[in-house]
DNA sequence: TTTGTTATTCACCGGTCGGTGACTGACTGG
DNA sequence: CCAGTCAGTCACCGACCGGTGAATAACAAA
């Protein structure tokens, strides 16, 4: 039976607007860029294509053509968007505190990536695309997410600068590696090398174990 | 011109062996396997399928089906090959060192890691997969890594237990994050959150950070 | 109304995918 | 010599993919 080669992934594929599509090609326009960040957050890049993005927009996939000039135009203006991600997602001030050292810098900026990377589930699938294909797609998203999250970063630091013989720029990838690859597993498997990752108390745990491996090298 | 879809993907797909197949069954499943290994380790998981390991082993498909059972039996013999994996990269002692406190030991597994990483493009490939889907295919693989990588760690543990006091899971979770997607990120683009590192020297300032990150915790 | 513009849809193409059933051809035991 | 077994091949199926060219439907200006 051939049957059984449909795992018919079919959660019906609702379209965001079932009603009458009226010419309106703004909102058209915005429906299918809705859409495939709708469907990449949901679903990931397994199964993102024009034909994925055009059956969420509810069009027709040409429109995606004459209106991005295809995927990729598509996946750079959702690059475009997430310019705007770190302003919306992560506060810009100092929560209130008087961030004194680097190192008080350093575990704010790790404790608040470490949460707005949970609540996005968009920029989670960004960061596992990244790490698994290597395409002029990815690629281009890949840079305005550094980009977005390096002049957030800028900012917040302010005048501060690391201690005198630490190689901070090192020692922050690894900090921020562990922050994604951490969040990344949850995502996927509500752990992490061993490390329940699902109630809340378990989150607790991570970020205090965070704030001991800032506070270890930035003191 | 429908000759733009085709972006071709060809490297001209070298079976194992052109000559001639003889009759011999075990060959047969060993090539199979061995093809869906590279393929995995050299394509990566996007393009991973039935008709690209049969073509890459240079048989039908069929006798993937016949022989394994589908893909997913497939992949269940890639896991179990991978309970050797550890034994086989990674070194079982203490390279003739004294590993007399818990700090010596992390720092030691957490670079002997590192190397191990760097040096296995199908174990990359499987943590990228890992943390990109979220199958039983992919599941199966993850829990046999994580095991083999746990009875390791337990091995080399031998009784030095952690400080009093630190989530010695929860930070490791991290450290061991930190490192997966390190090297991720540099087998994707040479690079990690602004960090270098493509050459050895780059390499070595990664491990610096590394060593004190891991210092800094269990000092 | 007519004419043109623009948004949107439709039909179709070549390919690849996972999957299946029937076939070929070599070796083996009786 | 023949029947059975078993490795391996082949042709085909339906589904979906990315992509294109032409048709259609709604609107605006004349």
């Amino acid at each position: 039976m051939p049957s059984a080669n449909a795992v018919l992934k079919k959660p019906i594929e609702t379209p965001v607007e079932p009603e009458k599509r009226i010419r309106n090609r703004a909102a058209t326009e915005q429906a299918i860029l809705d859409a495939a960040k709708r469907l990449l957050a949901e679903e990931g890049f397994q199964n993102f294509g024009i034909n994925a993005v055009a059956r969420g927009a509810g069009c027709d996939k040409q429109l995606i053509y004459r209106y991005y000039g295809g995927l990729d135009g598509l996946v750079e203006a959702i690059g475009t968007d997430l310019g705007s991600w770190v302003k919306d997602r992560i506060p810009d001030d100092t929560g209130g505190m008087f961030l004194l050292t680097y190192g008080d810098l350093m575990e704010r900026l790790a404790l608040l990536f470490l949460d707005a990377l949970r609540a996005d589930p968009l920029m989670r699938r960004i960061v596992a695309w990244e790490v698994s294909e290597n395409s002029e797609q990815v690629r281009r998203l890949s840079e305005a997410r550094s980009r977005a999250l390096g002049s957030w970063i800028e900012r917040m630091r302010g005048s501060l600068v690391p201690p005198k013989g630490i190689d901070a720029v090192a020692v922050n990838a690894l900090i921020f590696s562990a922050i994604q690859h951490l969040v990344l597993s949850a995502a996927v498997g509500d752990q992490c090398a061993g490390l329940a990752l699902k109630t809340a108390k378990d989150w607790e745990k991570a970020a205090t174990a965070l704030r001991r491996i800032v506070r270890g090298v930035y003191g």
